[in-house]
DNA sequence: TCTATAATGATAACCAATATCATTAGGAGG
DNA sequence: CCTCCTAATGATATTGGTTATCATTATAGA
């Protein structure tokens, strides 16, 4: 099992490579991401870190790891951009997603349909002209809080709440 | 095969469901989505219909036709939402996005990996306690454009120009 | 410790998206 | 064809997430 210490050391590791620092902020980044049940956005990592830590610090801290692939960025309803630990760092995965308030759990796939997924993305990207990078399978419904009744065959309106996300399965080697 | 006026008949039939009206403006961007190669954003489209629609319109109709189940936003890169018919118009499909510019190629899978892949959705939403609604293969990697040389195993930075799409395939029955 | 350079934090600026509201247009009934 | 009621439009203002700016502070290495 991969301790929070262990993935620090590779963040570290990492950005020391690009000659970037493993500060203070940056930890408080990190740590709340391997930490944390999915992927969160910079407003609820705002509100999940107690510490005086700007927005504007925040912004920029999520944007350098980033950069650094140290974190993925995934893009879900109202436009609001969550963040995680890359899967080089917790493994790889994929997503359970509220099409209402846009929460997000972590899902694994069975070895045979993940083999028969990569197999087909290899395949389509290559037709495509693509330098194949990654694929996620995204699991799409309503969440217990968001569908109260029955859930008609044909959608029709919803607002979409704040949002936030829930567990997460350990880190793989 | 399914005519561009067949499933704009689909299209007036379900505002009309709901009290809502197929007018001029909501046509051009359904016929827009129609006709499109893959997700549109309100910039894309609107730089697409030569007539003066003004953009605060464009958003509304994009609103309005989301809401009655017409469209499916796409939620990408650099926190534009693109726009595409619902499935029930032109087909269950899958994404080859480019994480770079955020180019999105509609995708077919071959008919057993999708059945798989239908199969461990229904078994993980339920097990999650979501209602399924749909799911969506994201292929991810970097198109032709952005990926002038090889791409590094260890993605780092990488800016996103607005960004368009591409092809697809015809709508079946 | 000293020094060069990266990082921080407060602020302003940006921009996609949404809300507002007076005006216009569409459709059903007369 | 004409009216009336309601939905839709379009110009504008506003929101809210995100990014840029820049003077100040902190970090790693000499």
């Amino acid at each position: 099992m991969t301790t929070v210490a262990q993935i620090e050391q590779l963040v570290r590791a990492r950005l020391g490579e690009r000659g970037l620092r493993y500060t203070r902020g940056r930890r408080q980044v990190a740590v709340a991401l391997i930490r944390a049940g999915g992927p969160r956005s910079p407003v609820e990592l705002h509100r999940e870190i107690r510490a005086a830590l700007p927005l504007s610090s925040l912004y920029r801290s999520l944007a350098i790891l980033t950069g650094a692939g140290v974190l993925s960025p995934h893009h879900g309803p109202g436009g609001r951009t969550r963040f995680e630990m890359a899967e080089w760092l917790i493994g790889h995965h994929h997503h359970l997603v509220c099409v209402d308030c846009g929460a997000v759990d972590d899902i694994s796939l069975s070895a045979e349909v993940e083999a028969l997924i990569e197999e087909a993305a290899d395949r389509i990207a290559g037709a495509g002209g693509y330098a194949l990078t990654g694929h996620s399978l995204e699991v799409e419904g309503r969440c217990r809080k968001c569908a109260p009744g029955a859930a008609n065959g044909a959608p029709a309106n919803a607002k979409e709440p704040p949002g936030e996300t829930r567990r997460r399965r350990p880190p793989p080697p």
